[in-house]
DNA sequence: ACCATTTCTTGAACGTGTTCAAAAGATGGG
DNA sequence: CCCATCTTTTGAACACGTTCAAGAAATGGT
């Protein structure tokens, strides 16, 4: 189960990680995640089975290293959008499009390990520990989506956006993996008119009406936060 | 993987299906989903492994049986709740404390095998064709708690709002499952905090200025409905 | 009573993810 | 150079979910 210090690895078992991390992402983007075997792997990055549970704890641990390509690719993508775009809408809208955009090559792949991500107690789980860093990261980026953008929102609301955003986004990745229609064009679609929406409803915020719903939201969220 | 027809079952048959039912739901109590074992449930119902599998396709589909009872206990529970409670704030904690009051002592197990449930070609999926049933008779609950109920709902809300509630109940779930806090006290916080929020959405949601958001999520809700 | 057919039951076998004792290789101090 | 120690690698073995050919038991028509 213990992995190798990743600060103290030698280049020699640097090299021999990587051969195992790119085989076994050649064998789940051919054969997706429950088709490819740890024995399919080890073969096919020249090792032995032993020896990719040396580097990885599980399975499942290999496609962290999927997860964590996945996550780079929207960041970049998602700058390119946020240098073009000011408007609030256009923004949201181009951040959660790219994320499509990234991920529609590995719809077939990601649902099926998706069931190990959901597990409470999996590290893959977008709410552990240890993907926390990857988490945080995302909220930032929804952060800096929201700083640079025209949107006026209620300073009540201000702090707590940014999680609530990623929140949509999880809730979107949540409808794609069920998805079935070609090409995933219904979460599109759901996107496409979402984002309106949700830029109404940030709008909305600073009504005196909805102020008190918007202050009782940030209030529970905070009082959540605290608990644990 | 075929199953024999339910509406044919020899007295005979069905006496060993419960037998293989009862153990499994004495061992996954006992030890959890993961720790019991095919041959373990097959041992304590006094029949062979395959015996086990030509009754029950997977180890799955041997939880759908637990499935259903939590159903029926909540439905139960749910009722008495509807026939004493008249406002619309107090039937909805009450229908949705009293899936946290069945549930709990099923937390651990629930965590475990909820995986499996999230697997989107999964038969437990609650998105899934099989489970279409349970579904719509989870979202017709809602409906009774709303008819009748106190509350003044925008008429274009009124024929959505019912499975809104049945979304607003999954994602009380959800969060019950990653709830890690003792005797799972976050989430029945959350519950009775989030209900008049529900409240007071549901009230606003006749004034003018939000009835146009209003329209816009009831028609994104139909549009999906109508896409697949 | 007999056979044909269907229903039910068995246990060995398969492929899987994972573990582990042991070996091989690398490193560094004397 | 040699030994001790640490890192890396191996492949056999284990436990599991699942399948399947074969047999046993029940059923029903003649």
């Amino acid at each position: 189960m213990d992995v190798p210090d990743p600060a103290a690895r030698s280049p020699k078992a640097e090299q021999t990680r990587r051969a195992i991390v790119d085989a076994a992402m050649r064998l789940f983007r051919g054969s997706g995640y429950d088709r490819t075997t740890m024995r399919a792997i080890a073969t096919e990055a020249g090792v032995s089975v032993g020896n990719a549970y040396y580097y990885f704890g599980s399975k499942e641990h290999l496609v962290q290293a999927f997860y964590d390509q996945l996550q780079t690719e929207h960041a970049d993508a998602a700058d390119r959008v946020l240098a073009r775009e000011k408007t609030f809408s256009a923004r949201l809208e181009g951040v959660l499009a790219s994320w499509l955009d990234v991920a529609a090559p590995h719809h077939e792949f990601a649902g099926q390990f998706f069931k190990n991500a959901a597990e409470p107690t999996s590290p893959l789980s977008p709410f552990s520990t240890e993907s926390a860093p990857a988490r945080e990261a995302s909220i930032a980026l929804f952060a800096t989506l929201l700083d640079g953008s025209d949107a006026k929102v209620a300073p009540a609301l201000r702090r707590e956006l940014p999680e609530l955003l990623w929140l949509l986004q999880m809730g979107m990745v949540l409808f794609w993996v069920y998805d079935q229609s070609p090409g995933q064009e219904r979460t599109r679609t759901m996107v496409r008119r979402i984002v309106p929406i949700v830029d109404r409803l940030v709008k909305l915020s600073r009504m005196p009406v909805v102020r008190g719903i918007v202050d009782d939201v940030v209030g529970l969220m905070g009082e959540l936060r605290a608990a644990p």
